[in-house]
DNA sequence: GATTTCTCACCTAGGTGGGAACAT
DNA sequence: ATGTTCCCACCTAGGTGAGAAATC
């Protein structure tokens, strides 16, 4: 058996090159983002180092805190001729802005899930893997012939489903043991430091 | 035969409710919109005259210029707290706009192509109705088996390729006799008012 | 008889996990 | 032994013209 606990190993691997996720909506009036939820399903995530469109670059196996910054933004006459990007990289204390942080946002990078429990989730509550779904939920023959699921798919292990699961995305992951979430909607910020970032040791049930 | 002109067919047709395509990009400063090339491919066109997508209303069969209006806002600090649109709705004369035409851009609307060439050159330029082609440009063996198209085609008439249409969307229409355009990407007004629209006689060639 | 609507096979574009191959 | 990369079949979502059916 294994210990279900994080442990220290040693200092923390090098920060990736840090980025930013501008939601699309900016710059807008304050009366635009309360309008509806504010959704950043267009952030995506990479672990190559090199990346070059854009995306917020990961290291696996470590964890990370996305953090909401809000940043204030004089009118278009009050501020001068350059961009507001360029503006707060020359004088950055100079602009007014406040950080949100949701602790409940907090995930483990991974390359693969470490729980079948998380794929078997993503199975059912994602549609673009209805491809490896047993049965289609919203119509799902009470004892009839089964929705043929992929062809190659020869999985052995038995489904013991969770009962926090039960609901997709709205479990508290630890009610079922150490899991490691895939984010698709997060902002990403490093939430401390490069010696006291978490590093690779993970715990196996 | 028949004579390849417009005739006047009596008075128009009531206009479609007149709607305004505003640019994605809007509100942006003149920077923003000399950086690249201003696309309108979000545009979408439709005949329903119900419609309640914010496409703009066409009446099939009939022509069409598309304007555009470039229009002057304040910075955010000096005008109301009201949208830009309502702003222009309530006092239309107080906001300073420029509008341009591009005789170029005309075109009428039609459910289904009266020319075989605007087919074939939809179908040639088209990545979406490669299913249709003969032949992929880009990999076509000189002489060997040609790529299948689509099995139940029988198309009878011969390609007559017209010469002026040899590059893709870059041809004056008018080379090849009386054609029907589908535009994709243009803005609508009404050209003029509802007695001097042209009405629903055309012309075959 | 001409025009419009509807369904279809065929595409593009891209988001899924599975599993083999690869790397460390 | 463990973690990563790559390709694959399987999906969603939606843009094509062909041709039958419906409409007028």
């Amino acid at each position: 058996m294994f210990s279900s606990s994080w442990v220290v190993a040693g200092k923390a691997d090098p920060v990736s090159p840090p980025r930013i996720h501008v939601h699309p909506d900016s710059p807008a009036a304050g009366a635009h983002w309360m309008r509806q939820l504010v959704s950043f399903d267009k952030l995506k995530l990479t672990n190559n180092q090199l990346d070059d469109n854009g995306h917020i670059i990961l290291n696996s196996m470590h964890r990370y805190q996305p953090r909401l910054h809000v940043v204030y933004l004089p009118a278009e006459g009050a501020r001068p001729a350059s961009a507001s990007a360029s503006a707060s990289a020359t004088s950055p204390s100079t602009v007014p802005y406040r950080t949100f942080v949701f602790p409940e946002t907090g995930f483990t990078a991974v390359t693969a899930y470490q729980n079948h429990r998380i794929t078997q989730l993503k199975i059912a509550s994602n549609p673009f893997a209805k491809g490896f779904r047993d049965c289609d939920p919203d119509d799902c023959p009470p004892e009839q012939s089964q929705q043929r699921a992929v062809a190659r798919r020869r999985e052995a292990a038995a489904p013991e489903p969770c009962p926090a699961l039960a609901q997709p995305y709205a479990a508290e992951p630890s009610a079922c043991g150490p899991l490691y979430a895939h984010a698709h909607t997060v902002r990403y910020q490093p939430h401390a430091g490069p010696n006291t970032t978490y590093s690779a040791y993970y715990a196996h049930r």
